[in-house]
DNA sequence: TCAAAAGTGTTATCCTTACACCCATGT
DNA sequence: ACATGGGTGTAAGGATAACACTTTTGA
């Protein structure tokens, strides 16, 4: 059936790519300022089937040629298609459908990362998303700011607790945790949705929601587009993926020390994951080695360097990093 | 950015559905006939994104327009945009992007399922995979058929075992399982698309893709279009997603034994569980609750009577069937 | 000598898996 | 009575989480 459609309104297909670095110990994120000022996006490139055989061949070769940025990792998230979170000028312009993709790279490694365009630069993805970093425990901005907030959108229609469908009290704990229940970290998107739809993302006020009144203050930076539900997308498959597939080492030196490893996860995860549970788990899942070689630049204790065991690979099914609750 | 593009050829999206249903403790996918004889396609639709505000709306739409089946969960997959892999019939007509979805629903329930157009109808899925069916242990042909002649394959380029990419003979252990490495059963699409790269799916003929000599017969019968791809993707994401949510009693009838779920349980994971510990799993982890009724169907003893709980989305975070690997 | 970070050992607890057994009904 | 499927108890093993502690360097 599927080829014999006729459309009605020309349909762009759109390759955006969520693509994450880690700098200092923090995650970042590749943006570019389509404006030229400050409001940022992703960057994001038309999908042309001519040019190109697959998605995947045309997002490489998209952000390789505007950012310069070598993509080691990529994987395909979701697509996005909603008509009206797309802020388009009018409804005569083709309509957007976006296909989001998670990769991953290295900032200035030997190959060429790092030196990326002048309009476009590394930012830190909790800039965005601000309420996800637990690293250095539970965000202030949530009791302060967060909460308070959605308190008064929950209270707007409270009586929805029937058993189909969650009221937006049981949402809100549910997914920012409670008392009882936990925050889990791998649900960026649906809190991000939350927000949204409470209001209190600038995001909303663009596509033409009524923001919650009094228009208090917005919570994390905004992007253009839908672009920061597709990183919402992004960090909330990369929590999930790292415990099952050694992504994490995309994103790691050739070698390193498991602190600098522990770090990494921890940036990706949002959470302070416990040490010697860290580093036995590491060790004992055999997906790292000792080069033998020690770095001397921690402050302390010289560190012993590891690299990656690509053989696991062949031998393991899901060779990850199993943080658990605590690490 | 996303909003500037001019695209260079005309793309359709397609919304194609692999509807899953369980009949007589088997799983069944809804299919349809384009062509009015024996091939099978997924039912499948446009996205008019004038006529419909999001994908699923316009996906729910469609399908219960045409099959008359109501649709309960609903899950995107995948959007599938390869040059190549949809047989069409030249290059000058529109390149269609397969946006695949997973849904779920119950034959013959009261709401009007099982009463579908006449055009359509609900076959085994195993019909399709035949190789994924490992209720009742492995798979003949799997040691008759398909492991013979994927090792022939594997001898047409036996030295790529570098650490970075995985050799086919690697691939074929890891996937379908061999002394050491066990089978997987949630690598479904990893393990078509190896019979496709393989030429041993009728699909790959189809385009145009050089068949593995000498032309040895076809495993699985084949779909039109993508749409065995699809059926595959749905099948691991729903082998995968119900040990973490609630998703199978989507496909159960209100009440039920326990001996029933676990079937269709087995059926969806087509795997043999384990009796004992199934139970236990599910009763103590809270998801059903007997309704005090008894069922004088099953032959012995009378068998209690179960309901899911939904009041578990409210409580637990993850409440699926967290069925091990003896379940 | 002291701060800072690396690295090791041990134990309690929970979850998974496996095995053995009893119960209630229709024929 | 016996076949058939329903239903229960318990113990071994492994993984996780939490604890306390020692070692090695640079300043």
């Amino acid at each position: 059936m599927t080829s014999h459609h006729s459309a009605t309104l020309p349909i762009e297909v759109g390759l955006t790519a969520a693509i994450v670095a880690v700098r200092d110990d923090s995650p970042t994120i590749l943006l570019t300022h389509p404006d030229g000022g400050a409001n940022s996006a992703l960057p994001s490139g038309p999908f042309d089937p001519v040019a190109h055989r697959t998605f995947e061949i045309g997002l490489r070769a998209w952000v390789s040629e505007q950012t310069g940025a070598p993509l080691g990792y990529v994987e395909q998230l979701y697509t996005f298609g909603d008509r009206g979170r797309h802020a388009q000028a009018s409804d005569r312009e083709p309509h957007v459908v976006s296909v989001g993709y998670l990769a991953l790279t290295r900032i200035g490694d030997e190959h060429g990362a790092g030196q990326v365009a002048a309009s476009a630069d590394f930012r830190l993805w909790y800039d965005f998303l601000p309420w996800e970093d637990w690293r250095g425990g539970r965000p202030a901005l949530l009791d302060s700011v967060i909460l308070p907030q959605l308190e008064t959108w929950t209270r707007e229609a409270p009586g929805w607790g029937s058993t189909r469908v969650l009221s937006r009290a049981e949402r809100v704990r549910l997914l920012f945790g409670g008392k009882e229940s936990a925050f889990n970290e791998e649900n960026v998107l649906e809190r991000y949705e939350l927000l949204y739809e409470a209001g209190l993302v600038e995001e909303a006020r663009q596509d033409g929601r009524e923001l919650q009144a009094p228009a208090v203050e917005q919570i994390g930076e905004p992007m253009l587009y839908d672009h920061r539900r597709i990183l919402a997308t992004a960090m909330g498959r990369l929590r999930a993926k790292m415990k099952y597939r050694p992504v994490i080492f995309e994103l790691m030196p050739e070698t390193f020390t498991l602190t600098a490893l522990q770090r990494t996860a921890e940036a990706i995860s949002g959470r302070h994951l416990h040490k010697q549970n860290f580093r036995r788990l590491v060790e004992s899942s055999a997906v790292v080695e000792p080069t033998g070689e020690m770095s001397h630049a921690t402050g302390g204790r010289p560190a012993a360097l590891f690299r990656f065991r690509r053989e696991v690979l062949q031998e393991r099914p899901a060779p990850g990093l199993r943080v658990g609750l605590r690490g």
